[in-house]
This record gives structure tokens, C-alpha cells and sequence, in this order.
DNA sequence: TCCACGTCTGATTAATTGTTCAGACGTATC
DNA sequence: GATACGTCTGAACAATTAATCAGACGTGGA
């Protein structure tokens, strides 16, 4: 076997198992797609926005005082947080009169908000569209 | 170190749908599980990180210097990446000689990257590496 | 028209975070 | 024992980020 330090292209960096690293390496996605979904994952990662999405998961479509009401924040930090999250289009918005209701708008993130639950033990969408399709419209 | 979790309107806010609001309220996890929750989507939103967790998702069972090669970060990152990822049990170590062997070993996070990488249009997970056999690397 | 209301925004501030550097630790080899 | 090696760690720094405040905008009602 090979003990020595292998070089590889970019910078010198000693490595045990080369080939492993070469194919490891070769069966990553793509810088950028690396980024974007570790900015959707960090979209999840803040506690607030987590409630928000939470809240908006179970009550499909809440206008910002309500959500602010929800989740404990104040309306400000609230739109923040929704301009960012529609940025991403994970919510979108409909606008009537004065009010703006927000809504999920992302199937991934949806699952992803459903694995998560279920990694903390919670479960809060098991009364969802998950065993049977009877009318599953909140 | 619960707030107010309970009880609402703690504060008054002013709010469409009170009934709404106090149902969707009820159904969110306790505070606590909302910040665990949050951490490890954290845990997933930084890009070394994330590539750290792919790798380990392809590669198995990895050291220190390999992950380093593979994810082009420096051995001192990914030591201190890898030390928050095992404070959470989302890697494991087993160490031989003085060699660090770390793996993926949590399920849940694993489901979470499948998933993640689907919502790139990746699909890692899949293994298409025996469709094609390249010759060179890189 | 004016005012109240819901929402949005920019700027500032504070806190958190990732990276780097330097060195420590334990292990294997000589 | 001494040295080289792989890994780990703490501290310092830079960069990112969330919360707050104050005020803007557009809408609806008087």
C-alpha cells in the first residue's frame, strides 16, 4: 500500500487513502449546489423562523400579526424573517387589503420540517396527507 | 428554561384570529425542541460542514486528514467542524493508532441530507458511481 | 381629506459564528 | 528516549447574523 503523502491538484494536503478521497471527492455535488442547500438548511437553523414555518405547516395560511401572535416574536423581526424566507420561496405571499397572508410554498422544506419533527420525537404531521388521501386540506 | 409556553398573551398583541392563533399555538413542540430542532438544521447550513456530512455519507467511515482532502479544508476546521458535529451525535468516532476514523451515525440526519440532496435535483444517495466507470481522476 | 391600521423597510447594535494560528496531546517509529 | 505524525484544542480575529428602533408605505374607514 501506499504510505506516502499524495499531492493533489489545488493545495498539498497529505492524505491516507487517495483513491478514496478521489472518489469521494468526484461523487460531491457541485460547489453552488453545496451552498444553496446548506442556506435552506440554515434557513431552518434559526428557532424563530423555525416556529414561523411550524406554525405556518399547521395553520396553512396566517397573516404576519397573527403568526407574530404565534410565535412569540414581534411583528418586526417577523417580517424579517419572511422577507427572507420568501426570498428563498420557501413562503409566498397574498396580499388583501392591508393584510398579508403567508403560506408554505416548498415541498422539500415541508418534508424537511416533517423529518425534523420526527427527529426531536415530535410528530406533528402524522394527522397529515401522510397514510390516507382523504381530503387532506387544512 | 420555558417562557411562557403555556399561557398566552403573556404580552398583548393584537391578532385576526385568535382561535387560529391559540390552536396552532397549542400544536408547536415545546420551546426547547424548537432549539434543538434548529440546531441541527444549523448543523447542516454551513457549507464545509454539509460537505463534511456528504462525504461521510458517501465515503462510510473516514479520517481526519481524508475528510480535510476531500472537502479542501484545512485539518484544523475540519477537527473543530467534527468536534461540534460529535457534541451533537451526528458523528461517531472510533480511533485506531492515531488515526480518527469518524462516520455518519445518526439516521435522521441522514434522511435529512437524502433529502436535502433531492432538493438540489442531487441524488447522491442513489449511487450512480457504478453507471460510470471514469478512468481518470478527478 | 385625515387618521388608524397592518405591514414593510433601512440602519444600528449586539451576538453568534467560522477560520486561522500556535501549540498541546497521544501514538508510532527509530 | 527522541522524533515525526495525526489529531485536538484555545484564543484571536473577521465575517455573518438576528433584534430593535424609528419611520415609511399602502389600504380602509370616518
Amino acid at each position: 500500500m501506499d504510505t506516502e503523502a499524495t499531492v493533489i491538484d489545488a493545495c498539498d494536503l497529505k492524505m491516507v487513502d487517495p483513491d478514496k478521497v478521489a472518489a469521494v471527492r468526484k461523487s460531491l455535488p457541485e460547489a453552488e449546489d453545496v451552498v444553496e442547500l446548506a442556506d435552506v438548511f440554515s434557513l431552518l437553523g434559526d428557532p424563530g423562523r423555525l416556529r414561523l414555518l411550524m406554525s405556518l405547516l399547521e395553520g396553512g395560511e396566517m397573516c404576519v400579526c397573527d403568526l407574530a401572535a404565534t410565535t412569540l416574536m414581534s411583528e418586526s423581526s417577523v417580517s424579517h424573517a419572511l422577507r427572507l424566507l420568501r426570498a428563498h420561496r420557501v413562503v409566498s405571499v397574498s396580499r388583501r387589503g392591508r393584510m398579508a397572508y403567508y403560506r408554505l410554498d416548498d415541498g422539500h422544506v415541508r418534508m424537511l420540517l416533517d423529518l425534523g419533527l420526527t427527529h426531536t420525537g415530535h410528530t406533528i404531521a402524522m394527522h397529515l396527507e401522510n397514510t390516507e388521501p382523504e381530503t387532506g386540506d387544512q
